[in-house]
DNA sequence: GCAAAACAATAAATTATTTGTATAATCGTT
DNA sequence: AACGATTATACAAATAATTTATTGTTTTGC
């Protein structure tokens, strides 16, 4: 097979048109030069130049051939160049993806953050659900998922990120407005309006409430869409921590948050990569932006049974 | 360096998905390819995959440096199969130089029969007069040379084509118009119309007519223009045989060329090659077609004095 | 002309690299 | 816990690249 090196040696003569000089430039004695060129020739089965005491000519094929060799050798510097520049572990490209119920909210709150301090991470981001995130984190099509991870999964490595609670949202108009709280034995046999299947929320509201299968007449595409139901007096929803705290924050006063409390419920959000992952460090120092910028975990929930 | 096998065995593995099937496919063991692969990870200084005992995942370097490898790899094949095209002598690309003096009546009477005999020679013809295409010749700028060689000349090989007399070309109202023969003596002090100085024909001429300096009024650019000098019935000149062939079959009459004998007067005309040019079974060849189509050589002619 | 210099080819020894075989380690699965 | 599949490692053997020293030409300078 053809070698680079052999391919350099020959646009160097190229330029210099002297076996000698062209060593030098290249770093190696002129008898080297003189034999890989030789190999070359050999091996590609034409004669490339003439050789001359004082005189370095080309054959026309030896021509075509010295300019696709600086070319490729060209290449090869650049794909050098384009390693180095990946070198610096925080300076590659990330494929994050979060859970949909977490992922509006989560990034609206960190982005900014994380930004500030990996300026050089770029960050590509997808919403996908549990399912389809884990497959696309174990064949590579992603390299961190952002989820709720209910088991050990093999070949992934976690990294927990925080306990998220679980709040019960109603319309202004709903009889439970003015709770101040809800025990997990109010939940209990309520109809709550869910995210369409496949959704971990759902799966933690169901579990929550003890519901054996889901008969919901309505089936939510995001929690946007239970949101505007919610606020039209359309019954309750349950929403995470982050989600609640984005829209109070908005100022949306048309709907009563109630917390959930004996006990208080929530569910674990963590980083989840390869085990070999090369971007490991990467999902370290994410983690840790990430972690800073998190609302504290109430004494409370430390310890709650934790929801898949 | 980088290795393109190296990049050929990182672009198998991007096509397997798997070290032992891409090992065999490159017909090296497994751990051959797995060791050059750590080293081409260690070379560029990142890592380019993630190893798991069942998976093969790219990181984003090396997704880049792969698709980059593969183009290398086949850039390297096309130079592969660029040479082998180029293998047999007969279909390179011949650049050759013939004085202007004999370059359009030369090819005009050969040009039909080198296309048939040599298909796939591929010529690039320069018309130059003798010092610039001995300089050209030298340094590579073209491959073969046809020429009148008046003497060795050092790192050239030379073939004989053709000996070439010497007419006297005078118009219908010449005084000589009606010789049927002038000798060298008749020429000597006679004064002829040239080319411009540089132009073989005129040193030879002037040999012949021993003139000792060229005080000519008029030089010619071109033995057409000196055609018409004498058409016009300006004078006499010197014209080599197979530029009056070409005259007489196009049935130009206004010109009266009278042999020139006692002695006959010719000039060689050899082609001229690098001795190690790489062209050397192309220039034989072309040699071997141009010499059968070439007027018979005279018994007269053989042995008499050439000129320069 | 002849000696010296410049240049590339060659020879032989050394060093570096690639490769293969055998074996171990890892991970997922049964 | 053992097995199967897969990749990594160790080490020896083979191959290839490189160097130094030398030779053979050609050019240059006197």
């Amino acid at each position: 097979m053809l070698s680079l090196k052999d391919l350099s040696y020959l646009a160097a003569l190229d330029e210099f048109r002297h076996f000698g000089k062209a060593a030098v430039a290249c770093h190696v004695s002129q008898p080297t030069l003189s034999g890989q060129l030789k190999k070359l020739e050999h091996q590609l089965g034409v004669q490339l130049l003439e050789r001359g005491s004082n005189t370095v000519i080309f054959t026309y094929v030896g021509w075509e051939i010295v300019q696709r060799a600086k070319t490729m050798v060209l290449q090869a510097r650049e794909m050098e160049e384009l390693a180095r520049a990946f070198i610096a572990p925080l300076n590659g490209r990330l494929k994050l993806a979060i859970i949909p119920s977490l992922a509006p909210y989560l990034m609206a709150k960190t982005g900014p953050t994380i930004n500030a301090a990996l300026p050089q991470l770029k960050i590509e981001l997808y919403e996908l659900e549990t399912q389809e995130l884990l497959r696309q984190l174990k064949n590579g099509d992603i390299d961190v998922g952002i989820l709720v991870v209910s088991q050990a999964q093999a070949g992934l490595r976690s990294l927990s990120l925080w306990q998220e609670t679980f709040w019960l949202a109603v319309g202004q108009n709903h009889e439970w407005a003015q709770k101040t709280h809800v025990t997990r034995a109010d939940l209990e046999g309520t109809e709550l309006m869910l995210l369409k299947e496949g959704h971990c929320l759902a799966d933690q509201a169901q579990q929550l409430c003890q519901l054996k299968s889901q008969s919901q007449a309505f089936r939510g595409a995001s929690l946007e869409t239970l949101k505007y139901m919610v606020s039209a007096g359309n019954g309750a929803t349950l929403v995470p921590q982050l989600c609640m705290d984005a829209w109070t924050n908005h100022g949306d006063d048309k709907i009563a948050y109630i917390p959930i409390t004996t006990p208080k419920q929530a569910r674990e959000i963590s980083f989840l990569a390869r085990s070999g992952s090369a971007y490991w460090p990467c999902v370290e120092a994410l983690h840790q932006v990430m972690s800073s910028v998190m609302p504290e975990v109430s004494q409370d929930t430390h310890n709650v049974p934790v929801l898949i």
